[in-house]
DNA sequence: AGCACGCCGACT
DNA sequence: GTCGGCGTGCTC
């Protein structure tokens, strides 16, 4: 007998075996058809053993599991002699397109490295509900070469209008036109339109390399040699471009793509970027240099529109693929060229469900098309940086343009010797270079990344901090709403006159600052000025941001107060000085990466000021100001600052020169909770060069009702910490609805 | 993930 | 006396 392993997209530890029935004909063919009804003849005519006789893995199919029908990729066909065990029948094979072997292969891959089961890994490759499915037709209509029908006013202008757009439905035509849907039916019935079926989902246009590219600069020029003689050499070739902004990264992959395109027409091309990154304006840059609109992939996308992408896919006709993170899962059968954009992105972490950093995703999944990849960003991550470096990765350094910004001249704020007066948070010299840039008309940008008018709400009569219900995160007062936000779970109440707690009134107290309170602070320094704040609450719409950010390019803004949302991708021609109100806030937390993280936005906010003709300057107000942080960021000298960073890490073994791996154990109370991790805790696997920690309160250590701790895993390299882990979590038996989800090289440290 | 079975509160 | 809440357990 035929057996065949059918995966099935949900969370089932495997996949589950099916017999392939072989026999002749209809495999219901019993039941006389005189007794079922119409439409269930229909649904039975597809369930021959025609399309099952050459069944291989890949192959869409139907089967029953538990007492529903559902959906599985066959991973496997054997011959069987004895089966001991009854199987169930596969069911019927979708005529559709298998899912290519290198897609099942980075399904097993993927489940394996996160600790996901293959199911669950599968079903983020099924993500486009009906794909699988022929494209539905909708019925449209063209006028008719020759007919005889009486002919009205209105019957012309519906003519006219199909001649001039053919293809249009009823209702569309008769908009067009300009005349009721009843002269459009009238007109079909007589004969002078033809409805003729036309495929919902249309095909993407081709992309046409031979486009001429705008003219690059030399060095951008060289940059496209360094890339074209390594993509050159053909296989899994990973590449850094690293380049500040404005230095033309995108050309330069353009002109990678282009190449690639004009090699292997058929080529197909993944381009992640970051949710947030993929606006209008940058699919029109790809639209614009390539003569056609890439497919496009991210949260947003339509289900129908999700639909279209997944089949032209799948059927190779989708040549370049604008996603997030997702579309790394989509089928690809011939992958030649991955780009991920802002590779440092923290975006690129999938945080719940199955978790996956998708940048690293996507260098193995170039991998195992053999296809080239290339990382891009102004400020890659430290892990990139490294392999570059070591010269697994070719790094390609773009310096910036001619003409494009200059780095400010920045300057530290030693808040010691400096402090601001007491109740505020600017320094006497951050405010006197600010009313000087003011009296210049020039504007201020000033960065804190802090919601809100102050991150903490407490009683000066009993102590409390006024906590969130849901989750141990202190509430932030916004003062323009006159709210407490918790800005973990969304929850608010108005700001309570008593203290919830001892019921004292007027004790309770704002402490620190958030963008709020510092714009209040400006409009005391700095009277009749335009101060504004750029946060998600006043930038909360695309629309709202694309305001603010009109308003402080056109100079109708004097000081920006902004969080993270300030500090990329604008230019602003009269911005000449930025100031970090709190450069430690970054550092806290002892987050593995802090150091660099707080590097990498510290570099961008600093690389906002001054433009061309005029040259800027950034104050950066510290504590702290001994942190090598700092005296890199001072001198600009990214390269040491890394090599320290780097040498920090390798004398922890940390990554990149080890790996690590966290385990959330979540339970309904405190008491559930500390049980799960004794089992866990008594169950650590012996392996050498692997240590234990924990477990630990997380920041967060309640969230959505359920109590947390968290064990973190250090490894060395060359240990396999998947299988580590993996085998850690299955032979602990949790009780009740404790659970322990692994997170494979985490990035937060919440 | 579904969908079942299985034990405790507000209704005809 | 039932209908129904969602808590755990199974699906080849």
């Amino acid at each position: 007998m035929r057996r065949a392993r059918i995966l099935f997209p949900m969370p089932l530890p495997e996949a589950f075996d099916y017999e392939v029935p072989d026999l002749e004909g209809d495999l219901f063919g019993d039941a006389p058809l005189g007794d079922v009804p119409l439409g269930e003849v229909r649904a039975e005519n597809r369930r021959t053993s025609e399309g099952l006789a050459a069944l291989a893995p890949g192959d869409f199919v139907r089967a029953e599991l538990g007492r529903t029908e559902r959906l599985g990729v066959v991973w496997s066909v054997d011959q069987v002699a004895g089966q001991n065990r009854p199987l169930k029948p596969v069911l019927d094979r979708l005529d559709a397109p298998p899912l290519p072997e290198v897609s099942r292969r980075f399904v097993t891959w993927v489940a394996r490295y996160v600790c996901a089961s293959p199911g669950a890994v599968l079903r983020m490759v099924l993500r486009a509900p009906d794909a699988l499915e022929p494209s539905p037709v909708s019925h449209v209509l063209h006028a008719a070469d020759e007919a005889v029908f009486k002919s009205t006013p209105a019957r012309e202008a519906v003519l006219a209008a199909a001649r001039a757009r053919p293809g249009l439905s009823q209702a569309d035509l008769a908009r067009f036109a300009g005349v009721s849907a009843g002269v459009v039916a009238g007109l079909v019935k007589a004969g002078g339109l033809v409805t003729r079926a036309a495929m919902r989902d249309l095909p993407f246009e081709a992309p046409d390399p031979s486009r001429q590219g705008p003219t690059l600069s030399p060095d951008q020029a060289a940059a496209v040699r360094v890339v074209r003689a390594k993509l050159g050499e053909g296989g899994f070739t990973p590449i850094l471009i690293d380049g500040v902004t404005g230095s033309g990264k995108t050309e330069v992959y353009f002109e990678a793509i282009a190449d690639l395109l004009r090699a292997e027409p058929e080529a197909q091309i993944l381009v992640l970027l970051p949710e947030i990154a993929l606006t209008e304006a940058v699919i029109a840059r790809f639209e614009a240099r390539f003569g056609a609109r890439p497919a496009g992939w991210h949260t947003d996308v339509p289900d129908a529109e999700r639909r279209r992408v997944w089949r032209e896919v799948i059927h190779g006709r989708a040549r370049i693929v604008l996603g997030a993170r997702s579309a790394l899962f989509l089928p690809f059968a011939n992958l030649r060229l991955v780009v991920v954009d802002e590779e440092h992105d923290t975006a690129y972490k999938q945080e719940e469900g199955v978790i996956y950093n998708g940048r690293d995703l996507a260098v193995m999944r170039a991998k195992m098309s053999g296809a080239g990849v290339i990382l891009a960003s102004a400020t890659p991550a430290l892990e990139t940086l490294e392999n570059a470096r070591s010269g697994r990765y070719a790094h390609v350094r773009l310096a910036a343009r001619p003409g494009a910004a200059v780095m400010p001249e920045i300057d530290l704020i030693d808040l010691r010797a400096d402090p601001p007066d007491e109740g505020r948070w600017l320094s006497p010299r951050l405010i006197a270079a600010m009313q000087q840039t003011y009296k210049n008309a020039d504007q201020t940008l000033l960065y804190l990344n802090r919601r809100g008018f102050a991150p903490l709400v407490l009683c000066r009569a009993c102590g409390e901090k006024l906590k969130s219900p849901h989750a141990e995160t202190w509430l932030t007062e916004h003062r323009y709403s006159g709210r407490l936000v918790c800005h973990l779970t969304g929850y608010s109440m108005p700001r309570p006159a008593a203290c919830p707690h001892c019921h004292a009134e007027g004790a309770l107290v704002s402490v620190g600052p958030g963008v709020e309170r510092i714009a209040d602070e400006v409009r005391v320094i700095l009277p009749g000025a335009r101060v504004e704040i750029l946060s998600s609450d006043t930038a909360s719409t695309p629309a709202m941001l694309r305001a603010l950010i009109g308003d402080m390019e056109a100079g109708r803004i004097d000081v920006l107060v902004g969080t993270q949302m300030a500090a990329k991708g604008h230019n602003f021609p009269h911005l000449t000085l930025v100031g970090v109100v709190d450069a430690d806030a970054g550092l806290k937390g002892g987050d593995l990466r802090a150091g660099e993280r707080t590097w990498s936005l510290l570099s961008q906010v600093a690389g906002r000021a001054g433009r061309a003709e005029q040259p800027g300057r950034a104050l950066v107000q510290t504590w702290d100001p001994d942190n090598p942080v700092f005296a890199a960021l001072k001198d600009q000298d990214r390269d040491s600052f890394f090599a320290l960073e780097a040498d920090q890490r390798a004398a922890l073994g940390q990554p990149p020169f080890g790996r690590l791996a966290a385990l959330i154990v979540s339970a309904a109370g405190d008491p559930e909770v500390d049980a799960a991790c004794a089992l866990l805790g008594a169950a650590i696997p012996k392996t050498d060069g692997i240590d234990v920690f924990g477990p630990a309160l997380p920041q967060i250590s309640v969230l959505r009702g359920r109590h947390r701790r968290r064990f973190l895993v250090r490894a060395d390299r060359g240990v396999d910490l998947s299988a580590f882990m993996a085998t850690w979590r299955a032979r602990t038996r949790l009780k009740g609805a404790a659970r322990a989800v692994i997170d494979i090289d985490p990035q937060s440290f919440l």
